[in-house]
DNA sequence: CCACGACATCGACCGATGTCGATATTGCTC
DNA sequence: GAGCAATATCGACATCGGTCGATGTCGTGG
């Protein structure tokens, strides 16, 4: 019954889980451990601010000197919020000149928003057992 | 163009932030400390896999005692992570005897998954720039 | 070649957080 | 009411994580 494979390969080869649904049946402790690292890299505030404002900037792109009047942060916290979110696989980092330029993973933002997507349903538990 | 305003009212009185997507534009700084507290709660791998036992638990409701077995971790832990969870606004209590049952809150799931549903679309910004 | 600007790395500090054992609280049962 | 079972609270401990200043690295331009 519950058989429905959705569109999405397991492609844990990039350390994303791609889709693992948090309703619908107990998520593994691997799968828990690698969404929570995933999940860690955004728990921030500055974090977020810093992945929207990526998002959100002309060209879907930005480089540190775009980002650093935002926040009244050193360059270095910036610096070391953002290789988080790189390490996290949540931003793509491509150098151009003396800049370097971050990027969205669009994977890794479906691979966060694929974990809440199917909880939002309300008495979704329950109606096939 | 970019006037859409969803189906969603900003019901900011829960201290959950129903809708705000992380693309299109820059969240403020109150959005970020809104929805960075509930990630924080949820970027955790025990709390991860306590809201996943939950939801697809029978009934999308379990008690204390039907998540310890799932846990090399104590009691109290397990309790204290609950009450994470519970302080964050994602799970709610229901006293029903000697025994309490928790329950994920929709509202809160949508919030997390809305956060990111945006963002997974490639070339989004810079579309309307 | 040298100076400068953009960004990353390092080491240190300190508050936040996950974990435990012990204990308190609450409700059921006999 | 006494005893027990389920859960929450408390205090302590160790580790993690965000922040900074200082410094290193790399590319550009004069």
């Amino acid at each position: 019954m519950s058989k429905s494979p959705d569109r999405c390969v397991p492609s844990t080869a990039d350390g994303l889980a791609c889709c693992v649904p948090l309703a619908r049946e107990p998520i593994t402790v691997e799968q828990a451990a690698g969404a929570a690292s995933m999940l860690k890299a955004v728990a921030d505030p500055a974090r977020l601010r810093l992945l929207s404002l990526v998002l959100s900037h002309e060209g879907g792109e930005a480089c540190v000197c775009d980002l650093l009047p935002y926040f009244d942060l050193s360059q270095p916290t910036i610096s070391h919020h953002l290789k988080v979110l790189h390490d996290a696989g949540l931003l793509h980092r491509k150098k151009r000149g003396t800049w370097v330029y971050y990027i969205a993973r669009p994977e890794a933002m479906h691979a966060l928003g694929s974990l809440f997507a199917a909880a939002a349903a309300p008495t979704l538990a329950g109606a096939g057992a």
